[in-house]
DNA sequence: CGGTATTGTTCAGTGCACCGACAAACCCGA
DNA sequence: TCGGGTTTGTCGGTGCACTGAACAATACCG
């Protein structure tokens, strides 16, 4: 029986880019903090005292795994985490002086990697290829909201 | 200070259209065999009797994951693992008649959902998204072997 | 022929990512 | 006010993915 062409599926296709990516990362920005901690960083810059399911909604990560993150760059000393005491389930967050420093510092290498790892594309290119990403994903994003429950045994 | 715009991130862009596919091949395809063990599958049955390190090669995955792979194959009984008489330190693999009876089944699955998964795109996007996808991953693979070691302390 | 280098696999450690189950806190209607 | 349903966070379990180190079998070379 016929095996498949891999390279036209996207699924193996996104696998290969974040491992690229993943390189890219460890060896031009940092081998400390990961990309997903650096999301978490970046949006309580935007917008500080964010309970810990809202950061997970903002970059796309369950509760469970949020939780793991925030954990680790609280053990780092990068964030802070109060309870909150309107609503006693949350916790709040807020990025620590050494978590804004980090933050700005990976900015500015992380800009640079992105060049780096953009360059075999065109200008034009580059814009294509964010829409056609995000198009995808937002399309499978609404997918799971409708959720007709194609389950598969 | 600023924060960032993530969906100008091809890492972030990349992480999130991982977990769409992840989504879509749960509900899909199976909730057994994962997309990477499939990508294994399908290696194997164009090359039967590959050894570990080549198909780990062959679908992008580094020594110690393939292991981990390989090993969850066998204990579900889809690929058999034989010590080369030719060559004491690897290890052939094969398929079993249960592991090309899965893997036909998630053939035809698979392109199912990659349908899907690909309808917010036109005929001309999608193959415009395979190749940028493509030309960024070989790219970043390449600066792998080059490896001017920008290390980043 | 024997010592050294290379190659294939495994192991330990870290981190991301999902799901389902659970407890505490909250909210709302009877 | 109390009792059921929802929301936030934690926990346990599984699986992918990488690095670096250990180990064994083989290959190469003087």
């Amino acid at each position: 029986m016929a095996a498949v062409d891999l390279t036209t599926h996207p699924g193996h296709l996104a696998r290969r880019l974040q491992q690229a990516h993943h390189l890219l990362w460890n060896t031009m920005v940092s081998e400390e903090i990961t990309s997903p901690q650096f999301a978490v960083l970046n949006v309580l810059v935007a917008e500080p005292g964010l309970d810990q399911r809202s950061v997970g909604e903002r970059v796309g990560l369950d509760r469970s795994t949020i939780a793991e993150v925030i954990s680790r760059l609280g053990r780092r000393g990068l964030l802070d985490k109060v309870r909150d005491p309107q609503d006693g389930r949350r916790f709040l967050l807020r990025l620590t002086d050494e978590g804004a420093r980090m933050h700005r510092k990976l900015t500015v290498r992380t800009a640079r990697m992105n060049q780096v790892f953009l360059a075999p594309l065109s200008e034009e290119e580059q814009a294509v290829f964010f829409e056609l990403l995000q198009r995808v994903s937002d399309a499978a994003e609404g997918l799971r909201r409708a959720a007709p429950l194609g389950a598969v045994r």
